[in-house]
DNA sequence: ACTAATATGGAAACAAGTTGTCAAATGTCG
DNA sequence: CGACATTTGACAACTTGTTTCCATATTAGT
């Protein structure tokens, strides 16, 4: 690190100095956007060995976790990207033969997704990469405040599917 | 909605079967990308009629919150992306008149970026409709319940920056 | 001061996802 | 049944950010 100014300490300065209620959720989404910053980054290192990138294990949970076929637009709505972007990895995984694709008895043309054996054999090994992965991150927190701030999350998940506020009130 | 089947309830199943402490860490892990998806697609949305989108909106915070002209890499830093990336956006924005370019006196070719009067006036507009909505966001939660989560999620964000774990040990 | 390592900017190739358009398949409703 | 809206896949252009390679600038170690 040969930076040329401010090597040391944090380049910008953190702490909001909001004085209300938003200061706390304010900092919780730049936690957030770090947090999941590093989730890729890691997530990625995590599967590479395997062949495969974080967008095509997701793919493969999307799937495995509905425990049956799954159509593109599906699979998109259960990873929250457009069915375009799914259709993408699903044609590559495809090719690659991580996916099988079966006939849709509801739709002609809109195939079902199910991981062949070797999409199989990977998810299942990124899937103990992670649990071991995950059990080294929680060693030591304490479950009640893990639920806690689970829960806190899940709503504040929930919160975010509303409209924006209008201006005006309050 | 004209979906094929199950028109009704969620796609996926969403619970984790693990019968060990990963999986509030690993719920944790899929809840934050979720909510990042949608701290996304609202942050554009709120920032949108100013002619900025998220991306430059967190340009500006960086350079904003560190209270003086910073470099391209040490705005990199800040915002957790690389400095390649982060020079796409002041480039442009420098263009767009939103940031001003201040010779560096310790580099000869790295500039030091700062918001133009054009650039502070969208920020800080941008940062008014960001404290409306946090506020919105945080309204009835318990504010322990949320500087809590807040803590765990930057431990969490903490530990995410060590190497992955070797496997073979535990 | 000299050299080696590191930082930096620029450009090009790549990656992942979005948006828009079109045509075919499906569903809804009179 | 038939008109109309919705869903879907395919394709292309665009967006945002990364990776890679290169040339130049700066810093560090001797």
């Amino acid at each position: 690190m040969t930076r040329f100014d401010e090597p040391k300490g944090p380049p910008v300065r953190e702490a909001m100095d909001l004085p209300d209620e938003s200061r706390a959720v304010t900092e919780i989404m730049l936690t957030v956007f770090r947090i999941n910053g590093r989730l890729l980054e890691k997530g990625d290192a995590l599967v590479r060995t395997l062949g495969i990138a974080s967008a095509q294990w997701q793919v493969l949970g999307a799937v495995s976790l509905a425990g049956k076929p799954l159509s593109a637009p599906q699979i998109a709505e259960a990873m929250g990207i457009t069915r375009q972007g799914v259709q993408k990895q699903l044609n590559r995984m495809t090719k690659e033969a991580l996916l099988e694709k079966l006939p849709n008895p509801r739709h002609e043309r809109s195939s079902l997704y199910w991981p062949s054996e070797k999409g199989q054999r990977i998810y299942s090994e990124a899937m103990r990469r992670e649990t071991f992965w995950a059990r080294q991150l929680a060693e030591g927190l304490p479950g009640p405040e893990l639920e806690g701030a689970l829960d806190l999350l899940k709503e504040f998940h929930r919160r975010l599917e509303a409209p924006l506020p209008e201006e005006g009130e309050s």
